[in-house]
DNA sequence: AATCTATTTTTGCATATGCAACTATATGTT
DNA sequence: AACATATAGTTGCATATGCAAAAATAGATT
Protein backbone atom coordinates (compact mmCIF):
# COMPACT_ATOMS: atom_id res chain seq x y z
CA UNK A 1 0.00 0.00 0.00
CA UNK A 2 1.78 3.53 -1.21
CA UNK A 3 1.85 6.39 1.07
CA UNK A 4 0.98 9.45 -1.10
CA UNK A 5 2.46 12.27 0.99
CA UNK A 6 1.06 14.60 -1.22
CA UNK A 7 -2.70 13.86 -0.41
CA UNK A 8 -2.78 13.51 3.12
CA UNK A 9 -4.05 16.29 5.34
CA UNK A 10 0.03 17.01 6.57
CA UNK A 11 0.71 18.14 3.23
CA UNK A 12 -2.33 20.12 2.01
CA UNK A 13 -2.53 22.03 5.20
CA UNK A 14 0.96 23.07 4.70
CA UNK A 15 -0.01 24.29 1.39
CA UNK A 16 -3.18 25.85 2.13
CA UNK A 17 -1.04 27.56 5.36
CA UNK A 18 1.57 28.81 3.71
CA UNK A 19 -0.97 29.45 0.19
CA UNK A 20 -2.79 31.79 2.56
CA UNK A 21 0.41 33.79 4.36
CA UNK A 22 1.74 34.39 0.61
CA UNK A 23 -1.19 36.30 -0.51
CA UNK A 24 -1.66 37.92 3.27
CA UNK A 25 1.60 39.39 3.11
CA UNK A 26 1.46 40.48 -0.65
CA UNK A 27 -1.95 42.30 0.04
CA UNK A 28 -0.19 43.85 3.53
CA UNK A 29 2.61 45.13 1.10
CA UNK A 30 0.74 46.32 -1.54
CA UNK A 31 -0.95 48.86 1.20
CA UNK A 32 2.63 50.12 1.89
CA UNK A 33 3.24 48.12 5.19
CA UNK A 34 6.23 45.95 5.38
CA UNK A 35 5.48 43.37 7.75
CA UNK A 36 4.03 40.11 7.74
CA UNK A 37 0.82 38.33 8.75
CA UNK A 38 2.82 37.28 11.97
CA UNK A 39 3.17 40.88 13.58
CA UNK A 40 -0.68 41.00 12.17
CA UNK A 41 -1.59 38.28 14.39
CA UNK A 42 -0.41 40.06 17.18
CA UNK A 43 -2.01 42.90 16.58
CA UNK A 44 -5.63 41.42 16.04
CA UNK A 45 -5.53 39.72 19.45
CA UNK A 46 -4.35 42.96 21.45
CA UNK A 47 -7.28 44.33 19.23
CA UNK A 48 -9.52 42.16 21.71
CA UNK A 49 -7.32 42.59 24.87
CA UNK A 50 -4.71 45.22 24.92
CA UNK A 51 -1.64 45.18 27.18
CA UNK A 52 -1.35 41.29 27.76
CA UNK A 53 2.23 39.82 29.03
CA UNK A 54 4.27 38.34 26.28
CA UNK A 55 3.96 35.01 27.54
CA UNK A 56 -0.06 34.98 26.68
CA UNK A 57 0.98 36.21 23.32
CA UNK A 58 3.26 33.31 22.74
CA UNK A 59 0.78 30.60 24.04
CA UNK A 60 -2.55 32.26 21.93
CA UNK A 61 -1.07 32.33 18.98
CA UNK A 62 1.05 29.36 19.66
CA UNK A 63 4.55 30.35 18.92
CA UNK A 64 8.11 30.39 21.07
CA UNK A 65 8.20 32.98 23.83
CA UNK A 66 11.62 34.28 21.74
CA UNK A 67 9.54 34.25 18.48
CA UNK A 68 7.08 36.52 20.40
CA UNK A 69 10.17 38.90 22.24
CA UNK A 70 11.74 39.51 18.82
CA UNK A 71 8.63 39.70 17.11
CA UNK A 72 7.96 42.61 19.69
CA UNK A 73 11.10 43.91 19.29
CA UNK A 74 10.60 44.65 15.57
CA UNK A 75 6.72 46.31 16.18
CA UNK A 76 8.30 48.72 18.91
CA UNK A 77 10.77 49.59 16.54
CA UNK A 78 8.45 50.69 14.20
CA UNK A 79 6.20 52.02 16.31
CA UNK A 80 3.59 49.56 16.34
CA UNK A 81 3.27 48.08 20.41
CA UNK A 82 5.29 49.72 23.37
CA UNK A 83 5.84 47.47 26.18
CA UNK A 84 5.24 48.77 29.73
CA UNK A 85 6.68 47.03 32.64
CA UNK A 86 3.85 45.90 35.53
CA UNK A 87 3.45 47.57 38.63
CA UNK A 88 2.51 44.04 40.51
CA UNK A 89 5.32 42.20 39.00
CA UNK A 90 8.18 43.81 37.87
CA UNK A 91 8.93 40.37 35.36
CA UNK A 92 6.05 40.70 33.32
CA UNK A 93 6.11 43.53 30.12
CA UNK A 94 2.55 44.22 28.76
CA UNK A 95 2.38 44.86 25.39
CA UNK A 96 -0.18 48.00 24.50
CA UNK A 97 -0.87 49.04 21.03
CA UNK A 98 -0.42 52.53 19.93
CA UNK A 99 -2.62 54.64 17.98
CA UNK A 100 -0.67 53.71 15.09
CA UNK A 101 -0.99 49.80 16.01
CA UNK A 102 -4.49 50.58 16.08
CA UNK A 103 -4.92 51.87 12.58
CA UNK A 104 -2.52 49.20 10.79
CA UNK A 105 -4.57 46.24 13.08
CA UNK A 106 -8.17 47.96 10.52
CA UNK A 107 -5.92 47.02 7.24
CA UNK A 108 -4.87 43.80 8.89
CA UNK A 109 -8.25 42.84 9.63
CA UNK A 110 -9.75 43.67 6.57
CA UNK A 111 -7.32 41.68 5.08
CA UNK A 112 -7.96 39.06 7.01
CA UNK A 113 -11.32 38.92 5.99
CA UNK A 114 -10.96 39.50 2.21
CA UNK A 115 -8.65 37.14 2.20
CA UNK A 116 -10.60 34.71 3.44
CA UNK A 117 -13.35 35.52 1.38
CA UNK A 118 -11.39 34.77 -1.13
CA UNK A 119 -9.88 31.32 -0.36
CA UNK A 120 -13.28 30.34 0.65
CA UNK A 121 -15.07 30.56 -2.52
CA UNK A 122 -17.34 27.65 -3.79
CA UNK A 123 -16.75 25.93 -0.17
CA UNK A 124 -20.01 25.57 1.67
CA UNK A 125 -21.50 27.05 4.99
CA UNK A 126 -21.10 22.80 6.66
CA UNK A 127 -17.35 22.14 4.72
CA UNK A 128 -16.49 25.02 6.47
CA UNK A 129 -17.65 24.17 9.54
CA UNK A 130 -16.45 21.01 9.82
CA UNK A 131 -12.79 21.70 8.41
CA UNK A 132 -12.95 24.05 11.46
CA UNK A 133 -14.07 21.67 14.03
CA UNK A 134 -11.32 18.91 12.03
CA UNK A 135 -8.64 21.39 12.29
CA UNK A 136 -9.72 22.14 16.16
CA UNK A 137 -9.01 18.97 16.43
CA UNK A 138 -5.80 18.46 14.76
CA UNK A 139 -4.43 20.77 17.42
CA UNK A 140 -5.57 19.40 20.76
CA UNK A 141 -4.76 15.91 19.32
CA UNK A 142 -0.95 17.23 18.68
CA UNK A 143 -0.98 19.11 22.05
CA UNK A 144 -1.82 16.33 23.66
CA UNK A 145 1.09 14.93 21.86
CA UNK A 146 3.41 16.94 22.71
CA UNK A 147 3.05 16.85 26.62
CA UNK A 148 3.43 13.33 26.24
CA UNK A 149 6.73 14.22 25.38
CA UNK A 150 9.38 11.69 27.04
CA UNK A 151 7.75 8.70 26.44
CA UNK A 152 7.41 9.79 22.86
CA UNK A 153 6.08 6.31 20.47
CA UNK A 154 9.00 4.77 18.63
CA UNK A 155 7.86 6.28 15.08
CA UNK B 1 -20.84 41.93 14.29
CA UNK B 2 -17.67 41.24 15.59
CA UNK B 3 -14.69 39.10 13.76
CA UNK B 4 -13.25 36.63 16.06
CA UNK B 5 -9.80 35.97 14.55
CA UNK B 6 -9.43 33.07 16.40
CA UNK B 7 -12.52 31.34 15.24
CA UNK B 8 -11.64 31.90 11.39
CA UNK B 9 -9.83 29.07 9.15
CA UNK B 10 -6.85 31.27 8.74
CA UNK B 11 -6.12 30.93 12.25
CA UNK B 12 -7.17 27.52 12.87
CA UNK B 13 -4.93 26.69 9.94
CA UNK B 14 -1.77 28.09 11.44
CA UNK B 15 -2.76 26.43 14.39
CA UNK B 16 -2.64 22.75 13.34
CA UNK B 17 -0.33 23.67 10.74
CA UNK B 18 2.62 24.60 13.37
CA UNK B 19 1.38 22.15 15.62
CA UNK B 20 2.07 19.82 13.52
CA UNK B 21 5.43 20.92 12.31
CA UNK B 22 6.69 20.73 15.95
CA UNK B 23 5.53 17.74 17.06
CA UNK B 24 7.18 15.72 13.53
CA UNK B 25 10.35 18.18 14.95
CA UNK B 26 10.45 16.46 17.82
CA UNK B 27 9.73 13.06 16.86
CA UNK B 28 12.67 13.83 14.13
CA UNK B 29 14.77 14.65 16.66
CA UNK B 30 14.42 12.01 19.16
CA UNK B 31 15.13 9.83 16.25
CA UNK B 32 18.94 11.72 15.96
CA UNK B 33 17.92 13.55 13.46
CA UNK B 34 18.98 17.21 13.55
CA UNK B 35 17.10 18.33 10.57
CA UNK B 36 13.58 19.69 9.68
CA UNK B 37 10.02 18.33 8.26
CA UNK B 38 11.12 20.47 5.40
CA UNK B 39 14.49 18.61 4.22
CA UNK B 40 11.95 15.37 5.25
CA UNK B 41 9.42 16.84 2.19
CA UNK B 42 12.00 17.04 -0.07
CA UNK B 43 13.19 13.38 0.63
CA UNK B 44 9.52 12.22 0.39
CA UNK B 45 8.89 14.18 -2.83
CA UNK B 46 12.17 12.69 -4.28
CA UNK B 47 10.82 9.64 -3.43
CA UNK B 48 8.32 9.48 -5.86
CA UNK B 49 10.88 10.90 -8.43
CA UNK B 50 14.20 10.82 -7.69
CA UNK B 51 16.19 13.10 -9.82
CA UNK B 52 14.27 16.12 -10.04
CA UNK B 53 15.24 19.64 -11.19
CA UNK B 54 15.10 22.19 -7.98
CA UNK B 55 12.77 24.24 -9.89
CA UNK B 56 9.71 21.55 -9.76
CA UNK B 57 10.63 20.71 -6.01
CA UNK B 58 9.77 24.25 -5.58
CA UNK B 59 6.75 24.01 -7.33
CA UNK B 60 5.92 20.87 -5.41
CA UNK B 61 6.10 22.34 -2.17
CA UNK B 62 4.91 25.32 -2.64
CA UNK B 63 8.38 27.19 -1.45
CA UNK B 64 10.43 30.01 -3.22
CA UNK B 65 13.12 28.51 -5.11
CA UNK B 66 15.77 30.49 -2.97
CA UNK B 67 14.41 27.98 0.33
CA UNK B 68 14.69 25.13 -1.87
CA UNK B 69 18.16 26.15 -2.95
CA UNK B 70 19.51 26.24 0.58
CA UNK B 71 17.64 23.77 1.60
CA UNK B 72 19.49 21.57 -1.07
CA UNK B 73 22.51 22.95 0.27
CA UNK B 74 22.34 22.02 3.97
CA UNK B 75 20.83 18.45 2.67
CA UNK B 76 24.14 18.08 0.50
CA UNK B 77 26.26 19.31 3.24
CA UNK B 78 24.59 16.66 5.44
CA UNK B 79 24.96 13.92 2.49
CA UNK B 80 21.46 13.61 2.16
CA UNK B 81 21.26 14.33 -1.75
CA UNK B 82 23.30 15.26 -4.22
CA UNK B 83 23.42 17.80 -6.96
CA UNK B 84 23.99 16.52 -10.59
CA UNK B 85 23.90 18.97 -13.46
CA UNK B 86 21.66 18.24 -16.32
CA UNK B 87 23.65 16.73 -19.80
CA UNK B 88 21.09 17.95 -21.40
CA UNK B 89 20.62 21.43 -20.15
CA UNK B 90 23.35 22.52 -17.84
CA UNK B 91 21.74 25.41 -15.94
CA UNK B 92 19.45 22.35 -14.66
CA UNK B 93 20.38 20.63 -11.69
CA UNK B 94 19.08 17.46 -10.90
CA UNK B 95 19.36 16.66 -7.04
CA UNK B 96 19.37 13.06 -5.86
CA UNK B 97 18.57 10.82 -2.98
CA UNK B 98 22.20 9.58 -1.44
CA UNK B 99 21.87 6.09 0.13
CA UNK B 100 21.97 7.82 3.55
CA UNK B 101 18.92 9.83 2.37
CA UNK B 102 17.37 6.70 0.92
CA UNK B 103 17.43 5.29 4.62
CA UNK B 104 16.45 7.97 6.25
CA UNK B 105 13.65 9.11 4.17
CA UNK B 106 12.04 5.91 5.83
CA UNK B 107 11.99 7.50 9.16
CA UNK B 108 10.85 10.56 8.03
CA UNK B 109 7.88 8.36 6.14
CA UNK B 110 7.03 6.53 9.39
CA UNK B 111 7.14 9.79 11.74
CA UNK B 112 4.45 11.50 9.12
CA UNK B 113 2.14 8.51 9.32
CA UNK B 114 2.43 8.20 12.87
CA UNK B 115 2.15 12.04 13.59
CA UNK B 116 -1.12 11.89 11.04
CA UNK B 117 -2.55 8.78 13.72
CA UNK B 118 -2.35 11.03 16.33
CA UNK B 119 -3.51 13.96 14.93
CA UNK B 120 -6.44 12.72 13.39
CA UNK B 121 -7.28 10.49 16.06
CA UNK B 122 -11.19 11.10 16.64
CA UNK B 123 -11.92 12.28 13.85
CA UNK B 124 -14.25 10.45 10.74
CA UNK B 125 -13.52 9.51 7.82
CA UNK B 126 -16.14 11.69 6.07
CA UNK B 127 -14.90 14.54 7.75
CA UNK B 128 -11.44 13.88 6.81
CA UNK B 129 -12.28 13.80 3.19
CA UNK B 130 -14.51 17.12 2.93
CA UNK B 131 -11.30 18.30 5.45
CA UNK B 132 -9.20 17.72 2.60
CA UNK B 133 -11.23 18.66 -0.23
CA UNK B 134 -11.72 22.46 1.31
CA UNK B 135 -7.64 22.32 1.90
CA UNK B 136 -7.21 21.51 -2.04
CA UNK B 137 -9.73 24.00 -2.33
CA UNK B 138 -8.34 26.99 -0.35
CA UNK B 139 -4.77 26.38 -2.29
CA UNK B 140 -6.33 26.43 -5.66
CA UNK B 141 -8.42 29.46 -5.08
CA UNK B 142 -5.06 31.83 -3.66
CA UNK B 143 -3.13 30.32 -5.82
CA UNK B 144 -5.90 32.26 -8.52
CA UNK B 145 -5.19 34.96 -6.51
CA UNK B 146 -1.51 35.45 -6.75
CA UNK B 147 -1.28 35.10 -10.41
CA UNK B 148 -3.79 37.92 -10.68
CA UNK B 149 -0.99 39.83 -8.67
CA UNK B 150 -1.07 43.54 -9.94
CA UNK B 151 -4.41 44.61 -9.55
CA UNK B 152 -5.09 43.26 -6.57
CA UNK B 153 -8.46 44.52 -5.17
CA UNK B 154 -8.20 46.87 -2.56
CA UNK B 155 -8.47 45.57 0.97
C1' DA C 1 27.24 34.83 -35.91
C1' DA C 2 25.27 38.36 -32.83
C1' DT C 3 21.92 39.87 -30.02
C1' DC C 4 17.84 39.66 -27.47
C1' DT C 5 14.85 37.01 -24.44
C1' DA C 6 13.64 33.33 -21.36
C1' DT C 7 14.85 29.99 -17.82
C1' DT C 8 17.45 27.87 -13.84
C1' DT C 9 20.04 28.59 -10.12
C1' DT C 10 22.69 31.45 -6.80
C1' DT C 11 23.74 35.64 -3.73
C1' DG C 12 22.56 39.62 -0.73
C1' DC C 13 19.56 41.03 2.50
C1' DA C 14 15.70 40.93 5.70
C1' DT C 15 12.11 38.53 8.69
C1' DA C 16 10.39 34.60 11.34
C1' DT C 17 11.20 30.56 14.09
C1' DG C 18 12.71 27.72 18.16
C1' DC C 19 16.02 25.35 21.50
C1' DA C 20 19.24 26.05 25.20
C1' DA C 21 21.17 28.89 28.36
C1' DC C 22 20.96 33.10 30.82
C1' DT C 23 19.12 37.20 33.86
C1' DA C 24 15.85 39.16 36.80
C1' DT C 25 12.06 38.89 39.65
C1' DA C 26 8.61 36.39 42.54
C1' DT C 27 7.14 32.71 45.62
C1' DG C 28 7.67 29.07 48.99
C1' DT C 29 10.23 26.44 52.62
C1' DT C 30 13.14 26.07 56.24
C1' DA D 1 16.34 36.08 56.69
C1' DA D 2 18.35 32.53 53.54
C1' DC D 3 17.92 29.39 50.20
C1' DA D 4 15.55 26.77 46.70
C1' DT D 5 12.23 26.75 43.09
C1' DA D 6 9.33 28.77 39.63
C1' DT D 7 8.26 32.20 36.14
C1' DA D 8 8.92 36.14 32.46
C1' DG D 9 11.73 37.74 29.42
C1' DT D 10 16.26 38.09 26.75
C1' DT D 11 20.48 36.51 24.18
C1' DG D 12 23.31 33.21 21.33
C1' DC D 13 22.98 30.29 17.76
C1' DA D 14 20.96 27.67 14.04
C1' DT D 15 17.33 26.78 10.37
C1' DA D 16 13.69 28.25 7.19
C1' DT D 17 11.61 31.71 4.33
C1' DG D 18 11.12 35.01 0.37
C1' DC D 19 12.04 39.30 -2.56
C1' DA D 20 15.22 41.52 -5.67
C1' DA D 21 19.07 41.26 -8.32
C1' DA D 22 22.80 38.74 -10.49
C1' DA D 23 25.09 34.86 -13.10
C1' DA D 24 24.96 31.17 -16.32
C1' DT D 25 22.96 28.82 -19.92
C1' DA D 26 19.46 27.93 -23.64
C1' DG D 27 16.67 29.24 -27.40
C1' DA D 28 14.94 32.50 -30.90
C1' DT D 29 15.30 36.35 -34.19
C1' DT D 30 17.70 39.02 -37.02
Amino acid sequence: MEFKSQESIAFLLRQAFWGFKGVMNSKLKSLGHDFSMEQGGVLMRLGMNDGLPQNELAAFLGKDKTTIARLIDSMEKSLLVIRVASSVDKRIKLVYRTNKGKSVQKDVHSCIKETLGESLKGVSYEDEEITKKVLKRIFDNLELDKNDIGNLPQC
